[in-house]
DNA sequence: TGAAATTCTGGGAGCGCTCCCATATATGAG
DNA sequence: CTCATATATGGGAGCGCTCCCAGAATTTCA
């Protein structure tokens, strides 16, 4: 069934059931009943393909995730997250999603190729772009309209996208910790090819100056956004012994938390943790984690809508949104359960 | 740039570069080396919604997940294992891919709409579709191509599907933690509108029969795929006193322990728990999960697979594909462990 | 050597829409 | 009542491809 067959059947021309189907002007109201009767009892839905020929637009906005496998999968609930919110604003406006995951890091290149040749959405959402990651570039030089979901490696002036102040939030988390009364404070970092690894651990060093700490490079162990990255990166830095170490994200600090443990100590009495996201996982945690929260979700609409409004023309680009945060303190920084002496004097 | 300007580029007519593109016979060698050069050098794509237009397919394939919000991104990594595995194929097959996810249970009926109705993809993977979900008869009404990831609730034989064999895989189950030496074996469900629910608890029944156990309507309790039933149903068969619980899914026992260690008690110790699944958490669980394994990315993998192939007329629906599960034993269920008396006698 | 078979190439038609322009009818101002 | 203006409807053109058929060039084989 086509709009032509529609339009012979209720005895009117293609034009007048084609303003009817696109809401336009200048049908009489008559018509546009009879018109909307037929449509409906014929269940009709006009071929996306063929007005995408003459529009030029799909209403798909495509999504890329360049990341590996199990940073999807694994303990990581983020990228569900964002993906829940782009789903939200894309049915919202009438959009359809497309979704690219990359496979492994050895084919990041193929990722870019086949995300930028495809040309069925409109724009594009990307994620965890690191600095040199080809896919940024590529995107950049054939124009295509993109948001970013975090600070861009480069071009921060032209590119749009949606991010949290981790600079400030970092800040933030430092300041606490020191004003409750830590002074040795370490961290464990995010991927520093991102710029949300780089932004939180400038906000720390920055914190740490506000303070009047010391920044040591010894307390500063360069790790990923995982649990595995916790783990080794804690055990790294109890030789150093920190009284309190932040982390860049709270599956780090769940990983943390496990190399404390393992160690004999506790949280927050021997070591206070402090994560970033607050996913799911830092509350379940034990004991639930500080951390700064901001909504992954609320982060994923809005850059949808963005995108959305880029395409209609709605909004001009470049365009930077910035969302609040907000930090959040629980058990595992509860500087009245530090104990006095926390490790033997001399080692 | 357009089909016709490669053509005229090269000197060619249209249909020669057509083919060229689409790799088909009867083009000469020399002509073929020289269109392709042009293609490339132009980074030329041909219009998808042009091809799509003429060709009736767009190779794209659409995953629907009618999930409310919580379970789709919440202690569960089992749909991000399935769509990174139907993404693997895609992929491989060339095919984009388009994901819609549900947003809440008060839309089901606007989420099936809105998913039927959406003509952009050849065919449509669903998951988790409930006995009387709209978008399941929808789509058999209007005779769509689509491939169910478990067994479908009603219409098994015309209906294509890839699932696991859910019911051997609880047996199973049964039958080890019988033949350890558990007596009282109780099970915590799944939804049991949906057939990995209801399947899991068949193959318990079938399995306390084979082994000779009696069914006892109080040993089972009827939840949800979700940590919280879980923990619910525990906390309600604690007063049964059973030696074993199989649970519906890893989560839900990740749950159940919660609660089996709200009463002081310990696991295996004093109750053995199953799982499955085999999700990470299983592994990272205190103790770890004795569950079913079953790779949920292959079966997204598979699905696709098949799913492409009935769209590309290489197989005919309907088509039924079962995949292997293992049962992997763990310390949750260690009978050495198994206290004498487990309870004292008389409560 | 010639006719048939095979390989190559080009161009028309048409996929199902939207957009533009032409025309028809209704509405209002002077 | 006339002319201008706003409202309503129809039909041609064309979006960028693929598919089909016609015809040219080449090969095959008796």
């Amino acid at each position: 069934m086509k709009l032509e067959d529609i339009a012979k059947k209720v005895g009117v021309s293609r034009s007048t059931v084609s303003r009817v189907i696109n809401n336009q002007p200048y049908v009489g109201e008559r018509t546009r009943q009879r018109v909307m009767k037929v449509i409906e009892q014929e269940q009709f839905q006009p071929d996306p393909a063929a007005r995408a020929l003459v529009t030029g637009r799909t209403e798909i906005i495509g999504v890329a995730i360049p990341q590996t496998t199990n940073v999807f999968f694994g303990d990581n609930s983020y990228f569900p997250m964002l993906l829940q919110g782009i789903a939200e604003t894309t049915i919202k406006r009438d959009y359809a999603m497309l979704l690219w995951l990359g496979q492994s890091l050895e084919e990041r290149n193929g990722f870019s190729e086949r995300v930028s040749k495809n040309r069925q959405p409109d724009g594009l959402i990307i994620a965890s772009v690191t600095e040199n990651d080809p896919l940024f570039s590529r995107l950049i030089t054939m124009k295509r309209t993109f948001v970013m979901v975090e600070t861009p490696p480069r071009f921060d002036e032209i590119v749009n996208y949606v991010t949290i102040d981790n600079v400030r939030a970092s800040e933030q988390v430092v300041e606490h910790l020191a004003s409750v009364g830590y002074r040795r404070i370490a961290t464990i970092t995010g991927q520093l090819n991102i710029r949300d690894g780089t932004d939180r651990l400038q906000g720390f060093k920055n914190g740490m100056e506000k303070v009047g700490l010391p920044v040591d490079p010894d307390l500063i162990y360069p790790g990923q956004f995982s649990r595995e990255y916790g783990y080794m990166g804690m055990k790294h830095l109890l030789q150093f012994k920190p009284d309190a170490v932040i982390c860049g994200g709270d599956t780090v600090a769940i990983g943390a938390i496990d190399a404390i443990h393992e160690a004999g100590l506790k949280v927050p009495d021997d070591v206070a943790i402090v994560g970033f996201d607050d996913l799911d996982v830092a509350v379940q945690s034990d004991p639930p984690l500080t951390t700064i929260r901001h909504s992954v979700q609320r982060v994923g609409e809005v850059a949808a809508q963005l995108l959305i409004d880029l395409i209609e023309g709605k909004v001009q680009a470049p365009h930077h949104i910035v969302l609040p945060t907000e930090l959040v303190v629980r058990q595992s920084s509860d500087y009245n359960a530090l104990k006095e002496v926390m490790y033997p004097i001399g080692d």
